[in-house]
This record gives structure tokens, sequence and C-alpha cells, in this order.
DNA sequence: GAGCAGGATCCTT
DNA sequence: AAGGATCCTGCTC
């Protein structure tokens, strides 16, 4: 008999271990995972009549655009992905800051693209939501102790029906599980390293997101562990870092303007300036705005800490100091 | 010419 | 006060 608190882990979405351990390791560069492509998100029930999502990783969302379009040209089933908060704060519509000005004219299937993809992902935010809840650990990894990192691999361990693993992670905490590459993931644990590997890249992603600042500190206090998901909705003034992020985390829309050169490490090229300027300006209402302006904002963020130069600087290139 | 670095000042919240 | 916009000079590529 199942206690309550299974039968919420079990009412949650789920992200199968399916193809992620087949994208795992792919996934680094957005415009290069996607060309293959035999897979698909869909919604479905498995035996137990429970809902399962088959989300690769979060860098599904981040496909090049003309694949994405192709892939999900099929039924779609939105309703049933997101049910969701009446209260959701992702619709495009109420917070058309980002994407709407973007889109070339006539891009109707970008712009639903993207409502399904910002519901997904909400989909996927309860699914850790509920998981940090759960298991009573921080929703980042890298704030994880060595008690939170076996929770998580005893909790992922269930999820995808793995072996356990606890034992070759015994000695590791957040900080470790995050350092380590697919590779040592694979000496620890061969027989499961992608599933686990393309797990914590979905939280490390999730985590990201919405910026370690700005998540709770208890999980367990009910309270919302995500406050927004959106910058661009939260109705509070928009940071230029929180939007160039924003940007970034949308490849289908921006790559033409933005893109990641290295996520891991956080660094980006601006391959439009004068796009991402114009961007920004809608944004903060000043039409005025141009690249000039906008990198001396990105300039102030080098005495916080925020953005930096890379080591090997290139024009248009910054990086995020505290990348995931 | 475009981009970068950083000082100074003003405005908005 | 903080964050950002604006203007500026000087420099590099």
């Amino acid at each position: 008999m199942s206690s309550p608190k299974e039968s919420q882990v079990e009412s949650t979405v789920c992200l199968t271990d399916v193809t992620l351990s087949e994208r795992a390791g792919t996934t680094e560069k957005g415009a290069s995972v996607a060309s293959d492509s035999t897979e698909t998100w869909s919604l479905e029930l498995n035996e137990r009549g429970l809902q399962v999502l088959y989300l690769p990783s979060f860098d599904i969302l981040s496909i090049d655009e003309t694949t994405w379009l192709g892939k999900v040209r099929e039924p779609t089933p939105t309703p049933e992905v997101a049910p969701a908060s009446p209260t959701s704060h992702g619709e495009p519509e109420q917070c058309p800051q980002v994407h709407s000005s973007a889109l070339q004219p006539g891009q109707d299937d970008e712009r639903s693209l993207e409502q399904m993809q910002t519901m997904v992902v909400e989909e996927v935010l309860k699914d850790i939501e509920t998981a940090c809840k759960l298991l009573n650990i921080p929703p980042d990894p890298v704030d994880w102790n060595m008690g939170n990192v076996q929770k998580w691999l005893l909790w992922t361990e269930h999820l995808y029906k793995l072996p356990s693993v606890g034992q070759a992670f015994q000695q590791l905490d957040g900080k470790d599980l995050c350092a380590m590459s697919q590779e040592d993931f694979h000496k620890l644990c061969p027989g499961c390293s992608d599933t686990l590997y393309a797990h914590l890249d979905i939280w490390k992603s999730a985590a990201w997101m919405h910026g370690r600042s700005s998540v709770t500190e208890s999980p367990t206090t009910g309270q919302n562990v995500w406050p927004e998901a959106d910058s661009s909705c939260s109705g509070q003034p928009v940071h230029l870092w929180q939007f160039l992020r924003e940007l970034l985390l949308k490849p289908h829309n921006y790559s033409r303007y933005i893109r990641w050169q290295n996520k891991d490490k956080g660094i980006f090229k601006i391959e439009d300036s004068a796009q991402v300027a114009r961007l920004w300006g809608q944004r903060k209402n000043r039409p005025a705005m141009n690249y000039d302006k906008l990198s001396r904002s990105i300039r102030q963020y080098y005495k916080k800490g925020i953005i930096r130069k890379p080591d090997m600087s290139q024009r248009l290139v910054y990086q995020f100091v505290h990348p995931v």
C-alpha cells in the first residue's frame, strides 16, 4: 500500500530514462543535437496509468528551431501536458516581452511551440519541486551535502529503476557531483551513468534557469521553491543579465542573435549585437538603446562578478561567472 | 568602423 | 541606494 507521499510522487510527471540515455552527452551544443532525432517527446500512460513525459533533458528545448518545428508537427497533447495553474506565469500571452518581437512574421507555429515548451518546462519544474519537498533537499544540486546526494540517487534509482549506485557516490557532495563529467559518471557506475548524468543535467538546468539567488532556503516550508519561472513575468524589473539568460534559454527563437559557445562554462556569444540591443530596448521601453549602451551595462557586471570576459577574450563573447 | 574598457552623470524605481 | 541609461574619451582589432 502506497503512502500519500508515494502517491504524490507517482502522480507527478516523470522523466524516463529511454531517451535520456540516448541523448546524454550529445546535448551540449544546442544546434547540433537535433539532426537525428528519432526521439520525440510525448505524453502517454504507462502500465500503471501514470503520466510519463518523455523529455530527454532541458536541452531538447534548446534545439535548432527548424528541427524543432519538424518534430512537433505531430498532434500535440498540450492540454494534458499542462493542466496547470491558472496563475501560470509562463503563458507567452501574459508576458510577451521576450519572444514576440523576435519572431518572423507569421511564425504562429513557433509561438505555439514556445507555449508548449513553457508548459513542459513548468511540468518538469513541478516534478523537481515535488522531489525537493519529498526528499527535503535544496533544488540546486550545487547546494547538496553528501546526504542530499544519496537521497537524490535513491530517488533517481527508484524513478528509473536503476541498480543501486549510492555506494560509489558516498563521499561526494553536490559540488563534487556537479563538477563530474559524463566520463566520471561512467567510471563510477558504468551501467547507468548516462541516465544519472542526464537527470542531473536537468536539475542543474532548472537551477540555472531560476538563478540560485532566487531559490528559497527551505524546501520544506510548503512554499514554492521556484518563486518565478521567468523573470519576464515576475512583475519585477528584469536585470540585463537575466534578460540575456532568457534569450539564451530560448535558442529556437534567439540563437540568431545570441547563443551559447560553451554552456557549461557559461560562455555565450552575441551574434547580432544590434538585434540584442533592440530586444533589450523593447523590454526596457528604451527605443534609443544600442549595443554601445548595452555593452556598457554588461561591463558594469564585471565588478559585481556576474559576467566577465572569457579567458580567451573575443569580440562579442562574454561569460557568466557562475554557470551551472 | 566596430567593439571594448571604464569614468562620469543622470534618471527611475 | 541600486540598477540602468546615456555620454564620453581613449584604446584595440
